[in-house]
DNA sequence: TCCATGGTTCGATGCTAGTCGAAGCATACT
DNA sequence: AGTATGCTTCGACTAGCATCGAACCATGGA
């Protein structure tokens, strides 16, 4: 016997609840922290940087440090490919899953990412953010661009204390939902905080939805997507 | 959370090394019996039924009484699909074996993957068959493109009785050996068929490996690698 | 330099699941 | 019937591993 690569060992690596929940929870495409993955795997810190550990072993997870955060994310399409396929036979196989839930639909719409907004909305920011120059990409790197400093002060937010501190003001976060990168850094953390602030939208507890109110959305889309 | 199917639990029926050797020992499409599968997955045999029985939990597996043999075989295309792409996963994560060995290399080169035709060979013919437009991709789906129909008449295989059964004629399975897809459905099958019955290949007792003939592996390249 | 926070490592604990021998069924051959 | 063979069930043993609290390390901000 003994043939072929070992797929016990890596199929182990899946059978774990938490580990299952830790990356179904990266088949987005996104990159989660450690604690953010031990809360979607509803376990202890100490116990998911173990199984994080086992999974970075096996191959399955790439780890990208900023700052003092490790972002995890699956290490390839391969990867994801297998959940994929685990997900087809155990939806023959287990009790048939029932309804899709209006969270999904909340998430792809609006959801924190960390400490500033994601899906489809920050996408849509973000865009016309580039568009009208407001924000300016330099390589790889984000700028504040010459329409920039107005338009923030504008709508409340000043600039000018954020660019002291040794985080970026400006940094892009790859979209799942939306294939695309959105605002992220100590300016989207400032926008996530207004939006909090001026109560345009809650965030249920224990969760990563955005929940925007009938009126915060007007408001929002008034003044940032213009 | 508990969102989406069960996947560690299928998962983890995988994820045990006798168990894992029971799947793969079944992945040519075969049925053994019990005693076959606990001497092939190294174990007793009241383990082996253990095992046996907790994969028919699963539905991964599924048996046939015959006299007071039971054989078992794999439950379906889509455990067979699961199984590849779980050895992709390992094959580019375990440790490398150091030497490939000539029996990898057959593998590599031609085996049965469940029902139908795998390794490079597979891969070499998917590609032709798409850049001829004898398949055509259509989004996730494959269909038989305009130079389908003749072609397959011309080597011999009648395409028009094998879309009216439940199963897809054309499935695209991702292959571990060659990163690439190669062809399963009941075309994929009919393929197969066609070249045991040619007598272009023998498939050696207790293996997955495909052995062509040299004029077989000949008439097969004139024919489908063209 | 000092504190706060995100993450990892260590050590101890408890539970699950794989393992096999022996006994129990069921089917077939004589 | 009687016996042999294929397979499953039962019971007891064991090992591995997931789990968490507490201590430890690293980075960021003041």
């Amino acid at each position: 016997m003994k043939e072929g690569p070992d797929i016990a060992r890596i199929a182990s690596l899946v059978g774990d609840p938490a580990r299952a929940n830790m990356l179904t929870a990266l088949m987005d495409g996104g990159a989660l922290t450690a604690s953010e993955l031990a809360l979607e795997a509803g376990v202890s810190l100490p116990t998911a940087s173990s199984h994080l550990a086992k999974l970075m072993d096996g191959k399955l997870l790439t780890v990208a440090s900023q700052g003092r955060h490790r972002y995890y994310a699956l290490a390839g399409t391969e990867v994801a490919a297998m959940i994929e396929a685990i997900s087809g036979v155990a939806a023959h196989s287990g009790p048939q899953r029932a309804r899709p839930g209006p969270r999904d639909k909340s998430m792809r719409e609006a959801r924190v990412c960390y400490d500033h907004l994601a899906g489809e909305h920050a996408v849509a920011m973000f865009d016309r953010f580039v568009a009208e120059e407001i924000i300016v990409r330099d390589d790889e790197t984000l700028r504040l661009g010459p329409a920039g400093p107005s338009f923030f002060a504008g709508v409340g937010i000043d600039t000018s204390g954020l660019g002291n501190s040794r985080r970026p003001m400006c940094r892009a976060c790859l979209d799942w939902s939306v294939r695309r990168a959105h605002l992220a850094g100590s300016l989207g953390t400032a926008i996530l905080d207004k939006i909090i602030a001026e109560k345009w939208a809650r965030r249920p507890a224990g969760s990563r939805v955005v929940e925007f109110t009938p009126p915060g959305r007007k408001a929002f889309e008034k003044l940032f997507l213009a």
